[in-house]
DNA sequence: TCAAGTATAAACAGAT
DNA sequence: CATCTGTTTATACTTG
């Protein structure tokens, strides 16, 4: 029964090395591993996807100077906040319905030409589209491997073979599954446009269509496609799975859990055979998973144009604070040093390479947060990583501007919290109007606040319950019906020593707060909480216009003036949804990826009962609050 | 190296 | 008896 602790997705190796697993190693057994670790969802090596999408959209030659290869699923959910990640599904869709309006009216145009004279139009557009992105794809590898080779020698990288898949493991997670999910689903739609449109004879994968396999499988009935047991060959991309494939075992990089990790699908099969089966069966080569594909690549693409601005503004953050990213090694050195285990593997795989900024893990953590495009609050960073301070807690609270801006977020997506159980349980008492919560209400405030916690019940209730007995700031209070925690401030603001800002060991934290997988989320959360206050001012973190101010206005966050942000039921205030006060504090910047930060967040919600459904159903039907679903 | 803070696991006891 | 609630202990990790 408590089993389900068995799929505890958060827990890394390290725990399960300690000594206490006499118990421990019988539950991390098979199942669990799986969650952090095993869940390879979406492995499209990363080339692929630069291929495919350079076949999608038109990428910017700016592009070539990026290195898809590098960037991890983490590094993407960093570089992306909740809303970010909304807005760029929104903006996904729309390039998606541009796509096939463009191709629409590329084929209507000569509509009244034959139709096989309107073909050959069009093929010959396309002939010279090909050649161009052959060309830059040409050029962009050349550069890829030039810089590669040139970080090399550094010792900035430490390529290992087999990597370049791994990275993107986790892109699910890391992107804000709802998001995607939705997005994927979404594309359903989309694609029956499409479909329409082929029908008239034109495919609108050929618009983008040339060597790679992408298109290849969609496109051209003459490659086989053989159908292969995974079918990720036919349809996801062309990857060259070996590598990753054999790091992880037998397992399927579209299998995990016991469930299809095939976006939005997360149908259940036993074991790999009926996974095989289900692949096969559900996503065989046909306009909808061809759809999906192209969706994913092109939420790729977003992310790595994303981090290529972001790493631009790094840049010049770093010359304007005297940081000369010139000389790498200035910061570079500390830093790898203090998360080089970590790291070692995240620099190699999430660095961009060819962009201007040192390619020192420093500059990658720091980039995500002040990205200010718009609502990338400390949030975009969750997931693995930590980028919260238990101590600017005192001054800010983190957590309730946090929550007020990307409650829908948590709610949907399955990414833990960064923050650590004792804040969050604080937050939760003083959210009710009477300052005090029953055990139970807080599980409940836990699961309908997070999805993160509809599963592993029994880990984190445990902790919660071992949290509020342990910390003398929550104190037990026995009530008509029953015993009820309250919180004493005084106690919850003694525990937390004031202390260092723009210390170096921040800038560490900063570091495994991005937390590329290699820690344990939990850790890096309580730790990350523990030193970052002032990158967490999610306000500012909108605030493009710089960190100092960000360091200035941390303080201004307080307790108090932020938990009335969030209603006390629990839920999103309503009076200033998270989107909408998002957009008081956003100086759009980028308009591009940011202006419509208030839709998506329907968007997400929409998506809700989708997302969480299958995977943790098992856990959920259990303890699910009936407000679950608000 | 140690202390502090946090997470996780687990044993245990009392209440329901 | 099972489950929930609450306490306590042990271990691991990271940072200062």
């Amino acid at each position: 029964m408590m089993v389900e602790s068995a799929t505890e997705t958060i827990r890394t190796t390290p725990s399960n090395q300690n000594g206490v697993s006499s118990l421990s190693s019988q539950s991390d057994g098979g199942g669990r591993e799986g969650g952090s670790n095993g869940d390879t969802n979406g492995e499209i090596s990363p080339v692929d996807l630069l291929h495919l999408q350079q076949q999608q959209v038109c990428v910017p030659v700016s592009m070539a100077m990026m290195t898809p290869q590098m960037i991890t699923p983490q590094q993407m959910q960093q570089i992306l906040s909740p809303p970010q990640l909304q807005a760029l599904l929104q903006q996904q869709q729309a390039l998606m319905l541009q796509q096939v309006t463009h191709t629409h009216t590329l084929t209507r145009a000569p509509h009244k030409s034959p139709h096989t004279e309107h073909k050959m139009i069009f093929q010959q557009q396309l002939g010279n589209k090909q050649l161009a992105f052959q060309q830059q794809l040409i050029q962009m590898q050349q550069l890829q491997q030039q810089h590669i080779l040139n970080l090399q020698r550094q010792g900035l990288v430490n390529l290992q073979p087999g990597q370049g898949a791994v990275p993107i493991q986790s892109l699910q997670q890391a992107m804000c599954p709802t998001d995607l999910q939705q997005l994927w689903k979404d594309v359903a739609g989309i694609q029956s446009t499409e479909e329409a449109m082929k029908h008239e004879g034109l495919d609108l994968t050929t618009n983008s269509s040339n060597t790679t396999s992408y298109s290849a499988s969609k496109v051209s009935p003459q490659i086989p496609h053989h159908p292969l047991p995974n079918g990720q060959n036919s349809v996801h991309t062309p990857k060259r799975d070996s590598s990753n494939h054999e790091e992880h075992t037998a397992s399927h990089p579209l299998y995990g859990h016991g469930e299809c990790k095939w976006p939005g699908c997360e149908a259940l099969c036993e074991d790999m055979g009926q996974f095989i089966k289900h692949l096969n069966s559900e996503h065989a080569l046909d306009d909808r998973s061809t759809a999906q594909c192209r969706v994913q690549m092109q939420v790729v693409q977003q992310l790595e144009i994303q981090l290529a601005k972001e790493s631009e503004r790094l840049q010049a953050m770093m010359t304007h604070l005297h940081m000369r990213p010139s000389e790498p090694k200035s910061f570079n050195q500390p830093l790898n040093l203090a998360s080089s285990v970590s790291l070692s593997k995240r620099e190699s795989e999430g660095f961009p390479e060819g962009l201007p900024h040192p390619p020192t893990s420093a500059a990658t953590p720091i980039t995500p947060m002040r990205q200010g495009p718009s609502v990338i609050s400390s949030s975009s960073l969750h997931g693995v990583g930590p980028i919260r301070r238990r101590n600017s807690d005192k001054f800010c609270t983190p957590i309730a501007s946090e929550l007020a801006q990307n409650c829908e977020f948590y709610k949907n997506a399955d990414v833990r919290p960064p923050f650590t159980y004792a804040s969050l349980i604080r937050h939760a008492i003083l959210e009710t109007p009477d300052r005090q919560l029953t055990l139970n209400e807080i599980y409940n405030w836990f699961t309908r606040m997070f999805a993160y916690f509809r599963r592993n019940t029994a880990t984190w209730k445990n902790a919660v319950r071992h949290n509020l007995s342990l910390h003398k700031c929550f104190v037990r209070v026995e009530n008509v019906k029953g015993a009820v925690w309250t919180v004493d401030e005084v106690e919850y603001q003694k525990r937390r020593p004031p202390k260092m800002t723009g210390s170096p060991t921040l800038v560490k934290n900063m570091i495994s707060g991005l937390g590329f997988g290699s820690l344990n989320a939990s850790y890096q959360a309580a730790l990350a909480e523990s030193s970052l206050g002032l990158l967490n001012s999610p306000t500012l973190m909108n605030n493009s216009t710089g960190a100092s101010l960000n360091m200035l206005h941390v303080g201004h966050d307080d307790v108090s003036s932020t938990v009335e942000q969030v209603n006390s039921n629990g839920s999103c205030s309503p009076g200033l949804s998270p989107q909408q006060y998002g957009h008081q504090v956003h100086v759009k910047e980028e308009p591009a990826e940011m202006e419509e930060d208030s839709r998506p967040v329907s968007l997400m919600a929409s998506v809700t009962q989708n997302l969480s459904m299958p995977g943790d159903e098992r856990d959920m039907d259990e303890e699910l609050p009936t407000e679950e679903l608000e």
